[in-house]
DNA sequence: TGATTTAGTTAGCATAGCTAACTATATTCT
DNA sequence: AGAATATAGTTAGCTATGCTAACTAAATCA
């Protein structure tokens, strides 16, 4: 029952700290992910709004790539989107590509559910001490840059 | 495009963390996604399967609270893991449960693709200075406290 | 003993992931 | 210009994963 190396050249103590994040990223998200059911829209059209949204409008292909989802994968996913008038696909100069941009009902709706899953969590927070969570904050800010370099 | 209190009482400094560390998780997760496609398994069982791992055996209801997921939707997890040799259901003295174990097999596998996730992130935090890696460390070690008060 | 409760399964529906194969538009090359 | 190639998305068809409703079988209770 031992962690062994293999082609990795990772220090027992940063596979341990891997293994601690990655642990409670997972359990984070599952008891978060709850909440979601509340929206009525799945978690990969959620997700996929979520950068319309917040990262503004861009191509299929390139929602697929964020998204880490093949393009047939994501062609459906914006099928449903567009479907329930989430999301629109407009015509761009290059013909073969389609511009997505979330809609307002798309923007609304996004901004509700998120808000549920940020305050189930600032729930959970409320807890703790000045200090704890100046370390929360901390944290917080550090894990974009990380995990740009996975 | 404001967070918008509702019946929560969070403040609006825990709110902004909340939504950093849920941000963070989502996309730390998508990353290392990628990896578990390795081990031919789906996300569902990969995780059913690691909570027998590292939880021991339990019975379907159990395991399925614990993945937060109803039990004909389990049931059907571990209908995967059987026919694919990972998970045996066993009888117990009350006729109506059943106890689900995992197979050395099962263990096998799961150990390996956990650290294959692991070894990607531990890699990622290669870069870290010694500080970082202290406060990341302290940081991972107080989430698992916070995840069980959502 | 008969009624109820509990554990799990089966059936049927929707979403979400994939690959393979297709269409349509752009680009490149002669 | 026209043919060949490359690129962007879609369609079709498979598996996996989520749900509710309805069922079976075992245990418990009155």
């Amino acid at each position: 029952m031992t962690l062994v190396k293999q082609k990795s050249e990772a220090s027992p103590e940063l596979l341990e700290i891997a293994d601690k994040l990655h642990s409670a990223a997972i359990h984070l998200l599952r008891r978060l992910r709850v909440r979601d059911r509340e929206s009525g829209i799945g978690p990969a059209q959620l997700s996929a709004l979520s950068v319309l949204v917040f990262g503004g409008p861009r191509s299929l292909g390139e929602l697929a790539e964020a998204e880490q989802v093949r393009p047939p994968t994501m062609s459906r996913i914006v099928s449903g989107l567009e479907r329930t008038g989430l999301v629109k696909r407009e015509a761009t100069e290059d013909g073969r590509r389609v511009r997505l941009v979330a809609t307002a009902k798309g923007t609304k709706i996004l901004w509700e559910g998120r808000k549920r899953r940020v305050e189930s969590l600032a729930n959970a927070l409320a807890s703790l001490g000045e200090a704890e969570r100046r370390r929360l904050r901390e944290l917080a800010e550090m894990l974009p840059e990380i995990v740009t370099k996975i």
